[in-house]
RNA sequence: GAGCCGUUAGCUCAGCAGGCAGAGCACCGGCCUUUUAAGCCGGGAGUCGCGGGUUCGAAUCCCGCACGGCUCACCA
């Protein structure tokens, strides 16, 4: 803590200099990142040396050489260096400099340079205080490695990696991509409840609050399916909404308990139209963050290039175990069959045919598909709010999409029968799995009548975890949960 | 929840056949007017994650706990 009380020394004596602690304003015309844009390529002294700036950014390294300084200043999107010289500034003003640290937020004036290796500098001719760090930074070499520190606080994370502030960048601009999108095909964004009295729309375990003024104990929604499809039977044909859903679950490199997903619908088109729409959104994404739709993600090859594979969800599984596809029907064989592969250490083995399948599915079929690849025509059993297949009645329209080996959408042609969709529901709380539960509102809205509509759920962190080659979702979440230390 | 690995200065890391707790960056002082991981000289900085045990002596060996990472499980 001795750092810091030389900090708090070199804030005293620039204070007695004049310097405010905490300005109001420091109107900085030019952002750091603009200036370097604006003059990359821009040779000529003369015409630089015309150019007056007023910027601002925290300082990142500082050169001092006797009557001369350099440093660095960051807007945590690109830096610049400033040059600070005594027959500039004047012999007062050039000592002030002496109380500054790597850290702190520093406003400059002055004119732009080449200096003698060529780098885009500012020869400064004022500065000022914005803000004095009293805690040092990580160190400008290796930045922070700590994994724990650069999620807990993720704001020096920011500052001295510009990975991480690339990554997030790239997020936002993703998000803008996807709203755009279906803000061109005439869709109306909404905003449905988070906080729901009854559970549906996923299979997930909630987390649960109460809200004191009603005595009512709520859940935070697990999807805002039933909602969204709600808005269709009121007749807004093609809605979608982006935003928070809350799961209960584990954590792990793909599973966050709070995590984004899009969740849209389109009145009067099925599951198959989706695959294109789905095809054709990812590449958009491609072009714009890739440049192409190649890629690479982990070391390895992707390619978004049309058409993606498509799988049926029990001849694909068949054919992975080496059986006939007529046996996958058979609960007590794929009951039992879960429990053999199921390995010894892992916990509860799944109980339900449901659950069996979907393991056996992982197990076999999705941890080898690593190009986009649609699994469809999931069983009914597994897939409680999908249309029946028009062809086999014990399957239904559905698909999820699966990139490097991880689910980032799930969509169906939408059940839109009231009385079906009572005996689903019924069938899963009989099967006693996890969250089911009869939402009777739900089963009267869909008794006003919903058109045939096919909606989809995109998981946008893995998204964005997949087009910024990162490995884990923290890395894409900005405060992933932890534990409380 | 299970298995494996990790936690030493603000940061990045050495030290771990048990014997005075270290380096670089950062910070402070000195020299230095085109440096850029600036350089040179000097200085200050530690609950070695926490608790217990073994020992003359523990950062180092043993046990427990906390936090984190990876793998597996529930799950998108």
């Amino acid at each position: 803590m001795q750092e810091k009380e030389a900090r708090k020394e070199n804030l005293k004596r620039l204070k007695e200099l004049g310097y405010k602690a905490h300005p109001y304003k420091f109107p900085a015309e030019d952002r750091v990142f603009r200036l370097v844009e604006k003059f990359k390529g821009e040779k000529d002294q003369e015409k630089l040396q015309k150019i007056r700036v007023k910027t601002a950014g925290r300082i990142l390294t500082i050169r001092r050489m006797g009557r001369a300084t350099f440093f660095h200043i960051s807007d945590g999107l690109d830096k610049i260096q400033v040059f600070l010289r005594e027959n500039q500034l004047g012999k007062e003003k050039y000592r002030h400099f002496k109380y500054f640290n790597i850290g702190d937020w520093i406003g400059v004036e002055g004119i732009l340079f080449r200096t003698k290796t060529g780098e885009l500098t500012i020869l400064a001719n004022d500065f000022t205080l914005l803000a004095k760090s009293l805690l040092p930074l990580p160190e400008k070499w290796h930045g922070l490695q700590d994994v724990e520190v650069r999620f807990r606080k993720r704001y020096l994370d920011l500052i001295v990696n510009p990975r991480s502030r690339e990554i997030f960048e790239k997020r936002a601009k993703i998000v803008g991509i996807i709203r755009n999108f279906f803000l061109d095909r005439e869709f109306v964004e909404v905003e449905t409840p988070m906080m729901h009295s009854v559970l549906g729309g996923a299979a997930a375990k909630p987390f649960r609050t109460h809200h004191n003024a009603l005595d009512m104990d709520l859940y935070l929604r697990i999807a805002p399916e039933l909602y969204l499809k709600r808005l269709v039977v009121g007749g807004m044909e093609r809605v979608f909404e982006i935003g928070r859903n809350f799961r209960n679950e584990g954590l792990s490199s793909q599973h966050n308990p709070e995590f984004t997903m899009l969740e849209f619908y389109w009145a009067y088109q099925d599951y198959l139209f989706l695959m294109d729409l789905t095809e054709e959104l990812f590449q958009k994404i491609a072009k714009e963050v890739w440049g192409e739709l190649k890629g690479q993600y982990q070391g390895r090859d992707l390619d978004l290039s049309s058409p993606w594979k498509r799988l049926k969800f029990m001849d694909s599984l068949a054919e992975a175990m080496g059986i006939e596809k007529e046996t996958l029907w058979d609960e007590e064989f794929v009951l039992k069959k879960a429990k053999e592969v199921f390995p010894e250490d892992g916990g509860n083995p799944p109980s339900t045919y449901g659950k069996a399948l979907d393991f056996l599915f992982d197990s076999f079929v999705k941890e080898r598909l690593w190009q986009p690849t649609f699994v469809m025509d999931h069983p009914k059993v597994i897939s409680p709010l999908a249309k029946q297949h028009r062809e086999d009645p014990r399957l239904t329209e559905r698909f999820e999409l699966i990139i490097a080996g991880m689910e980032v959408a799930n969509a169906f042609s939408e059940l839109a029968d009231p009385e079906e969709q009572l005996l689903r529901f019924q069938e899963q709380v009989r099967r006693k799995e996890e969250g089911a539960e009869v939402d009777m509102d739900y089963i009267e809205a869909l008794s006003y009548g919903l058109p045939p509509t096919a909606g989809e759920g995109i998981g946008i962190d893995r998204t964005v975890m997949i087009f910024t080659d990162s490995p884990s979702i923290r890395e894409v979440i900005l405060f992933p949960l932890l534990r409380k230390k």
